[in-house]
DNA sequence: TGAGTAATCGACTAACCACTTGATTAATTG
DNA sequence: CAATTAATCAAGTGGTTAGTCGATTACTCA
């Protein structure tokens, strides 16, 4: 084998592996699968796509390595197939937000518009939470908390906030949390919540980003 | 704003960085550009691209905030445009590792093909630097080595190494390094070697993995 | 100022990719 | 076994992209 046919060969690899990336549908589904196993069926109805479509990029995905799928009767659930590759999400992540201004300003005019709140960052969240001083609201859907959520978080979904209003102290600022930096419900929630009246702020991230900074996260409840 | 118009926005953004990546020769010109600053002409010579389509190749990186390029005389030089872009190619190049069983494959198939011995890792070949027990040799072009090289190790370039033979002392393993582990020049390096009696191996990585290693590099000599 | 070199641009071609629609397969439940 | 639901497959279309070739621009040096 002479030198050039094995970069060729190498490179060629590397390339696909990243093109499985090129897609914003594609790296969306991953961004889902970071938070635990989906079916099919599911994804679609978070990303907006068809059935036919979703399953298609699932398939591209599965055939660049980077998820893995397995029969669940009727459904097909998908996982991400490493930690490599969430490792290599987030390095995307943080390439995109040093190298790209816009998406800074993105970010900065879509969460002032929603919520209107400075974000709070995790180191923040963890110094004021050892200090027993917020209220940590995660609002996922409850399987999504069931598969990992902060320690001392309790689950709200959003679709249920209005009817847990009555839980909040209203000396006790809330901190709301999602999937991550680029999940909308965090932002819907602390609109509402300070629509009536209660101090919340969103926390810039999720628990992938938690267990990133090496902090622990619970299971269960 | 709309929630989904925001994801969308902000996955475009992933996306776009991520194909910037998706094209094999696109991923050698960062590999390339990782070691240092490089004129277009000298990135089309080693990539074997003629100078219209490298330079293309480098207008697609640079409009997504990959590269950055400047005017040098005659030349334009490019490099990467930050830490976050070397960050991101490495853990590309992990998450190929990890997930993609052929590559293993190929490179087993390629170096055990050419130098026919064992790579040595960092760690071992720190352990037995510390100790004075192996020589270290750079066999990248001149310019490269003085951008950046392992402490203690000498620039012996590929083409001038049979001139300095006689500097190998028997007694003393060599380890034989260059720009990564997908570089070809010290595996060819140490084929020569070995057959001239010499007992050389190849270091698995180069200056990139060094110093990702926490492990400090030299400048100049 | 004119010759020479490095890089870029523009036009074109062939290959590839995302997405849609409609049909098909796989598993479950009455 | 028939009906239902989840997922996949197949074919077609419009849009994008890597690469080539030839022309043009940017700069240097005699």
């Amino acid at each position: 084998m002479e030198g050039r046919e094995f970069k060729d060969a190498a490179f060629e690899h590397f390339a696909r592996a990243a093109s499985a990336f090129g897609s914003p549908k594609r790296v969306e589904i991953i961004d889902l699968l970071a938070q635990g196993e989906r079916a099919v069926e599911s994804i679609a109805e978070v990303t907006g796509m068809s059935m036919a479509n979703t399953s298609r990029h699932l398939q591209v995905l599965r055939s660049a390595g980077l998820v893995v799928g397995r029969r669940d009767g009727l459904h097909v659930r998908y996982r991400l197939a490493g930690e490599s590759v969430r490792e290599g999400y987030r390095a995307l992540r943080a390439l995109a937000e040093d190298r790209i201004a816009e998406l800074g300003q993105l970010k900065a005019a879509f969460f002032g518009e929603v919520d209107g709140a400075e974000a709070i960052g995790i180191d923040e969240l963890m110094a004021r939470a050892d200090r027993g001083e917020v209220m940590i609201v995660d609002v996922r859907p409850r399987l999504e908390y069931d598969s990992g959520h902060l320690p001392g978080a309790v689950s709200i979904p959003l679709e249920h906030l209005n009817a847990h209003l009555a839980e909040m102290d209203p000396e006790t600022p809330v901190v709301a949390y999602c999937r991550g930096p680029y999940c909308v419900l965090s932002a819907h929630a602390v609109s509402q919540l300070r629509s009536r009246g209660v101090d919340a702020r969103r926390l810039d991230g999720g628990p992938l980003e938690w267990s990133a900074a090496g902090l622990p996260l619970a299971a269960q409840a």
